[in-house]
DNA sequence: AATAGTACTTTGTATAACAATGTAATTTGT
DNA sequence: ACAAATTACATTGTTATACAAAGTACTATT
């Protein structure tokens, strides 16, 4: 029961964290959705679920801090490519620069 | 429009992180709840609601990570003073790593 | 006397992660 | 050749949490 503390409370960090580190990935390069989910599982050993990232992606879409295309494979299912918008890369600035502000804060309290 | 985005976003941000930072700050020390919330936005600069954080340490006293005892002043309203418990610092110890585990994470991918 | 500040509490709303389920095509295992 | 797993996207309902707003009660300031 007190297990399940950490993992809720890895699930409510998520809340701002994800975002964060999406458009992070994506200010490097493009990425399609089902990758997405798997660059995290591998790189950062995040789990997400996949009715966790479709629907961000769309809320970062409506924010137009994203675009998509589809892009037609040779064979299989299309993709539907994300990549930052302008606005996206200003905002994100702006994120970057609060996280640091939260690591400084952090840094100085955690044991 | 996409102001509202940054601010909405340090608040979902707080989902998580909030929990994190308070346990630490009470790991050194006890306080009471008004005064967590001045502690915060002098030192974090963080605004923290009242309805925020009187619900949240009620939730972390139901897990038992904090136990609570009321201070009678010598002159006006009683204080409830907040302190660690034990299973409070082993899970605090769990969510350090993890914290730290993330910075690693986002480190390697912010500009 | 009125206003601001201290200190805790409750109620209702909005947001986001997630489990579950669905669709459709492809690849792998036997 | 057939079943199962994997790839790829999408939707629905549930749950947790931050926050605005309002309330209670006492103290300090003007």
């Amino acid at each position: 029961m007190n297990d399940s503390f950490i993992t809720n409370w890895k699930s409510q960090l998520k809340k701002g964290t994800l975002t964060f580190i999406i458009l992070n990935i994506l200010h490097e390069n493009e990425f399609y959705g089902y990758e997405l989910i798997e660059q995290l599982r591998k790189h950062a050993k995040m789990d997400i679920a996949e009715g966790t990232l479709y629907p961000l992606m769309n809320r970062l879409k409506t924010e137009e801090l994203v675009s998509s295309k589809w892009v037609e494979q040779g064979t299989g299912i299309p993709r539907k490519y994300y990549s930052l918008t302008e606005s996206g890369k200003n905002i994100l600035r702006e994120m970057n620069s609060y996280w640091n502000h939260l690591q400084t804060i952090t840094q100085k309290i955690i044991k």
